[in-house]
DNA sequence: CTCAAGGTAAGACAAATTGTCTGAACTTGC
DNA sequence: GCAAGTTCAGACAATTTGTCTTACCTTGAG
């Protein structure tokens, strides 16, 4: 049930990443296209590298059914998001977040619908 | 005005950032006497450098006026935790910051206290 | 003045990471 | 049986990271 560790995930990986979140299941041959256009074998390879050690982190699944493997996302979006922020949180403040919203509220310019939605998650979970 | 850029700062060199934010100005020999308690003069030569590094980031400051210099944090804790989640987002989503605060909101367990704080946050800019 | 203690400056170093690429071996359909 | 396409295994340079060595400077005590 917890989250996955706090997988770091390197530009290039990063790219692999969401061209499956943004394509769905794909074979090396279709993320080389889409992430190289004019990728010769060696892109290839790069997209293979770069497979295998997303796989060894667990962020992306490989099926070995066909002949031509096919890779998945292991990690949806969201998740992945939240988990890169909360390894910032945990890293930088002994996960104390508080002050850090307090701060980017300061900071941040929101839109009215933004600060709509936040105060009503604000209110949301007030307790009992 | 703007934020610094999102200077990317190592295990170690957080580890000297931290002593700075806690302990206020120091010099190298408080620092390494805090982090490494036992430290010789190479322990000395290893803060040393990682003041050398994140001065070169910008985020600490060095005051040479007297023989022996004294550093301290060039950024504040807030403002730089704060920009380290705006550079996750920045990589991870389009930038935009209010998914990333909801997110924040819906998994972080938050006191009582900070939600009341927050609230006024939130309304108090309101615009006109 | 001399010297030792302690400071700074400069950079070497190994280990790990990262993105890229090469080559060999295997699986197909034709 | 062979050519195209695939997987597997690993080499490689560049960069990063944490550590450490060495040389040189400044200062106060004697």
């Amino acid at each position: 049930m917890a989250e996955r560790d706090h997988p770091d995930v390197t530009d290039a990986e990063l790219g692999v990443l969401q061209a499956l979140w943004e394509n769905g299941p794909s074979t090396i041959r279709q993320l080389t296209d889409h992430l190289y256009p004019k990728g010769g074998t060696s892109h290839y390879a790069t997209v293979q590298k770069l497979l295998e050690r997303l796989e060894s982190k667990g962020c992306v699944a490989r099926n070995r059914s066909s002949m031509t493997h096919v890779f998945a996302a292991g990690i949806n979006r969201e998740a992945f998001v939240g988990g890169q922020l909360r390894a910032v949180a945990e890293r930088l403040c002994g996960g104390s977040i508080a002050p850090v919203l307090t701060h980017l509220l300061k900071t941040e310019t929101l839109s009215e619908d933004d600060r709509k939605e936040l105060r009503i998650l604000l209110n949301a979970s007030l307790p009992k």
